[in-house]
RNA sequence: GCCCCCAUCGUCUAGGGGCCCAGGACGAAGCCCUCUCAAGGCUUAAACUGGAGUUCGAAUCUCCAUGGGGGCACCA
């Protein structure tokens, strides 16, 4: 029932206090297919309000992954925009001057308990077992005097003068209306004492000064919305579409992810970070496609590009509950993604992670190999494992891979010898001139073409879990994989 | 303790009162294909949290219970 002909103005507002993690790569990518989908403007906002919090290097981390992931946004700290600044301790003055609006209008008053005093306040109320609250002491004080203190320089804060009668409604794109009292919502604190606004003002202020039109977060934003609401409707501005998504559950689906099942992740070559993926083998197609239907059910075909799921992307069908993570989920989506890829842009995600483990990479040689991995990686740095016996001079395989099962040590350098001496008498060894000759030795031995070929494999590949070996073989020439059949019939002759 | 949100296979989900003895995907099991491993094809097991309503009829609407999650900061 959503309109998509109206662009949106949506934004994704993460703070730079650690790596940016899925939760907030999700937000992002809603965000960017809405804006998309309707030929709007997708915003990168850095909420850096908490300056004790701030870590160097956590906003370039988020520019960089979301660079990486390919939500490219229009507008942002590093590439501006019409309604910059893009970074909240850049707007000081203007939150300032919203708070002294809200001030004047008798919807905030400024707040002069230490917190040293809120403490022991929060204290007794909990021997009493009350819910917490601010008491109200500084929300009577006469304005008057209250601005006269101020403006003497005395340390304070601002807080929001809640209403404490009646109830407020608030508007959920995905829930509905949530109706709650008053009288428990606080009077938070929406000017610190360092002068810097909190998320509750900053984040209200910036939205509508940016215009925009729907605002996605995360569910932990729903015990304050209300109070948000409450804070547009006191400057008299409209409200954005509000869609609170739902929170990621560690994989147990027990409560959400904490820093133990970062580690955890990691330890299975996982990671709930977005900096991690692309050293663990991972495509940014893969892990949108995996984020993106975590909190977004699409009825057929899930393996989607970023133009599909532009397509066919609704935010009414996002769903409310909390999602559980699944891992295994990620390597199908990667898998399947990397099967789509075509084959010299497999190459070029390929090559790096051959290189970084040592080898030398022809591109013409990684090319032909392409067609005999592409559906057997799961993630892209498994080509190492899988096929770097392409790029090596020779290989060392483990003398017992070398024997067939059934067979001895000296029953397998028969066959070996034999392969050796009919693959060496042919004029090439590829893949229809090799084959037929070895099936036809096969069937002439009454020996299965797994006992045969098995000997090949691991003689020529290293390995006993291979590409298809005629086709390998034809790749690696017959000089090479000639003169490795031999270095394995010598070991094992010496068995 | 108080407030708020959520609830379909193990997991992500489809489902908008009859098209549902509940569909898809991941994972699991089996079979086929097969030189290993994959990919692919076919098949199987697997769920509407419980109880009251409303209705001719409820997975779908209402209420209660239970379970799960989030929050109760001069953090976001």
């Amino acid at each position: 029932m959503t309109d998509y002909t109206k662009p949106a103005r949506v934004r994704v507002a993460p703070s730079p206090t650690g790596h940016m993690h899925l939760g907030t790569a999700r937000t992002a990518l809603y965000d960017y297919l809405l804006a998309r989908k309707t030929e709007g403007k997708f915003i990168l906002r850095v909420e850096d309000t908490d300056v004790k919090r701030t870590v160097p290097g956590a906003e370039q981390e988020i520019m960089d992954g979301l660079r990486w992931l390919g939500l490219k946004y229009d507008e942002g700290p590093d590439v501006g925009g019409a309604f910059g600044p893009y970074r909240q301790t850049e707007r000081r003055d203007i939150y300032r001057q919203h708070a002294n609006i809200l001030v004047d209008k008798g919807f905030a008053y400024p707040c002069f308990c230490t917190p040293e005093r809120l403490d022991r306040m929060r204290r007794e109320q909990q021997a009493l077992k009350e819910s917490l609250h601010y008491d109200g002491t500084c929300r009577r004080l006469d304005p008057d005097e209250a601005a006269r203190r101020v403006a003497n320089g005395e340390p304070h804060v601002i807080r929001f003068k809640m209403s404490k009668d009646g109830a407020t409604i608030a508007h959920d794109h995905l829930r509905g209306d949530i109706s709650i009292e008053n009288k428990n919502i606080d009077d938070y604190v929406i000017i610190k004492s360092d002068g810097l606004p909190t998320y509750h003002l900053a984040a209200m202020v910036d939205d509508h000064l940016m215009q925009i039109t729907h605002v996605l977060r995360g569910a932990e934003w729903l015990s304050t919305f209300p109070l948000h609401v409450n804070v547009v409707r006191a400057f008299g501005w409209d409200e954005p579409v509000w869609i609170h998504l739902s929170v990621f559950l560690k994989p147990s689906g027990k409560g959400k992810l904490s820093k133990r099942d970062a580690e955890h992740a990691m330890h299975d070559g996982y990671s709930v970070f977005i900096k991690d993926m692309e050293e663990l083998g991972f495509t940014p197609e893969g892990v949108l496609n995996w984020m993106a239907l975590m909190g977004w059910g699409v009825p057929e075909e899930d393996v989607m590009s970023l133009d599909e799921m532009i397509n066919r992307f609704d935010i009414d069908g996002l769903t409310p509950s909390p999602a559980a993570i699944n891992f295994q989920k990620l390597d199908h989506f990667n898998g399947a993604h990397i099967r789509l890829l075509p084959g010299d842009e497999l190459a070029a995600r390929l090559k790096p992670f051959f290189v970084k483990a040592g080898y030398s990479v022809r591109d013409d040689l990684l090319l032909q190999i392409i067609p005999l991995i592409r559906e057997r990686l799961v993630t892209l740095d498994d080509c190492v494992a899988f096929a770097g016996f392409f790029f090596k001079e020779d290989v060392q395989p483990i003398p017992a891979e070398l024997i067939a099962k059934g067979l001895d040590a000296k029953q397998s350098a028969l066959v070996a010898r034999r392969s050796y001496e009919i693959l060496s008498a042919l004029p090439d060894v590829n893949h229809p001139t090799a084959e037929p000759p070895m099936r036809a030795y096969v069937e002439q031995t009454g020996l299965s073409a797994n006992q045969v070929f098995g000997i090949l494999r691991v003689a020529i590949t290293g390995q006993k879990v291979s590409p298809p070996l005629f086709e390998s073989i034809q790749v690696i020439g017959k000089d090479t994989s000639l003169k490795r059949l031999k270095d394995a019939i010598k070991i094992l002759e010496g068995l």
